[in-house]
DNA sequence: GATGAATGAGTGTTCATTCAT
DNA sequence: TATGAATGAACACTCATTCAT
């Protein structure tokens, strides 16, 4: 009986389906949608989805981790480019911050998700470590540069992450990313890096009130 | 014989206990407590909870709109401060963006609610009028003082307040600070404002993980 | 201490309002009307509403109650016309029916209301009485006539009364009348009595289908 | 792989244990006896019940629709005995109508609560349909029978039907009979068809009092 | 007496999860 | 192993009735 049991060919194909038809619906419906809705938009039975996902906060887990997977694939490619010169390391950190809350409006149902339910582990550790470890060297970089300022450390692009305004349209996004930069480029380096970002603020119309 | 009958000295009481033990409940247990539950945090029926709150979301928002009115006297009295010359307005901007990710930490699960529930006015529009407009001059005097950018807007302090980490730990939300105040004041006014925010990255102990 | 305390006259006013309100309320809405929008429509609060009729029960009953008082004076009325000679037994018979079936119309849903409460007493057992008295010579005369059958009792009329289809609409109620008045009347009577009903059925078009 | 998967064994049987319980129930105490009470009393739980009616209303149908098909097949098969020649359509229209008042009284509780929840379709239309063509037929021939009056519909005998008085006792349902079929009969089939029906009159003690 | 706030059992319905087929 | 029927605690909300003011 061997401990490593591959899984059957069947059973990888169902879980991939149950993977992005959670995503899929999730994103679409909020945290809310039932299990079923999921296991029908699979393609397969309820009992299918809990054999593979025991708890509907596992199944959220399991596409959190997903995200993390591609985050971090974005972190490595990143600092790639900015060691081989193609680009700066500032601009790479500046564009996976954008990358993530453009691409993190899609997600942002499942980050809630995630938070209603109080996910804990996001499956895959080295994820999370790859991840870091690209962004920790990106970091050291920039700020060998001069670009980024001395003090910025990987879990604070972590707490920007986190707080970034998925819910909200895209110009304010974008207005958000105009506030965060300063407080990661160093006051000499602005200018020099960034997408001359356009600092004009977003309009009144835009944001209506606040979503206090 | 005046149209505006007083409320009951009892239902007054009553009222007052059910928005307490809703803001307790929905902050200690998240936004989908039961009625039933608020109720009993409360030491009322479920009915009489009803008859003040004819619906959850009705409850939620009226818990909401207290908080504003607290942000709001909060920002009126930061500008009369500003007004009398005993503070600068970029420091009043400042304090007031740490008052709320302080106090905000008690409402932040109220928040959610308010969010998941759609909750859409926020009881009193005249107490987001004090607010915005406290805040509004607040921050043109803070230009003036040559503190403050000059692109910045209210909006982009209710923005700020909305992405503000406010479930996470005191370090956090004291480095989330740092973070955030370059975008609002000028680099010339960089190190002349502000209360010399330390600069020292929250440790990785305090984060644990990204939230994502 | 008086036995037959008289009512304070503001009661009686209370009382009347009560009555009224609930008529109108249950015939326009159904039984179901809450209790609560009884009080509200007779301009009273649900407490006042409950020290006039101690349960809803009660109060439904109270308003069947009117009703048959209604019905006894109809019927002593129909009785006065046949013993004035101004008409025909059987056709006062006939048009007593004919207006329960009309009237009732109004006042099916206060029936559906009693039979939904299992209303037992009818209030009032002199009105009752009044009108099986009437009713009872009415069709002693129209026997002697020779137009109603023999067979024919006061509970005959009772228990048209009650399967009389008041919910449905006037050609309905009509065509009921066709099919029920041959039933009492004597086959030699038939033509001779009646008010030329139309033996016309009611069309498809009105029916639709049937109401099982 | 056909389309049409035949229902589990067990859901089949559910499905009768709840019907026959929602009829039970609902005959004995009412159309507002809880869909936990039905539930309790199929033995099941009332996520199941849900599972195979979605809403009260559902269930109140199918169950009503159960009605009509019996209905149904009793209108068919006095057709056929017409129609063989073994009995006069007039005594099988007859025979039919009684057997109604008969029968119904078990479902005169769920009449009610079709109406309640303004229960539209009856399931199967094609039920209906065959009651219809049937009595259709057995009028038709009655009437060339010369026992049935010219202008009897099918539609009369439906407004006898959901008129009938279901809920009182059997010698209050027979003199209700008594008193309908003169107005379906022709004066000169009277007599000759129906059960030679008793003529006399249902007893006090029977009726009690008026259900006005 | 009148008022209307408070009560709380009950309603129809949902949904994460279990388990017989 | 996949299926989907069954489970039952929970939910938001209602309303006849009681009782403090």
């Amino acid at each position: 009986m061997s401990v490593i049991r591959p899984m059957r060919a069947d059973a990888v194909r169902n879980r991939r389906k149950i993977l992005d038809a959670a995503n899929a619906q999730i994103t679409a419906r909020g945290p809310e949608v039932g299990m079923d809705e999921i296991a029908q938009a699979a393609g397969v039975a309820v009992g299918t989805l809990y054999r593979h996902f025991p708890t509907k906060t596992d199944l959220v887990a399991a596409v959190v981790a997903e995200y993390v997977l591609v985050v971090a694939d974005d972190a490595q490619e990143s600092l790639a480019r900015a060691r081989a010169g193609s680009s700066r390391a500032a601009d790479e950190v500046i564009g996976f911050l954008t990358r993530v809350a453009e691409s993190s409006a899609d997600h942002h149902a499942v980050k809630a998700a995630a938070q209603g339910l109080g996910v804990e582990g996001h499956g895959d550790k080295s994820d999370e470590s790859r991840a870091s470890a690209a962004l920790a060297e990106l970091i050291t970089i920039g700020q060998a540069d001069g670009d980024i300022r001395a003090e910025v450390t990987v879990d604070d692009i972590y707490l920007l992450m986190a707080t970034a305004p998925t819910d909200q349209p895209a110009p304010v996004r974008q207005r958000w990313l105009d506030l965060i930069l300063p407080g990661i480029t160093t006051p000499s380096g602005w200018g020099r890096v960034g997408r001359e970002a356009a600092a004009e603020p977003v309009g009144r119309a835009a944001r209506k009130s606040p979503a206090w």
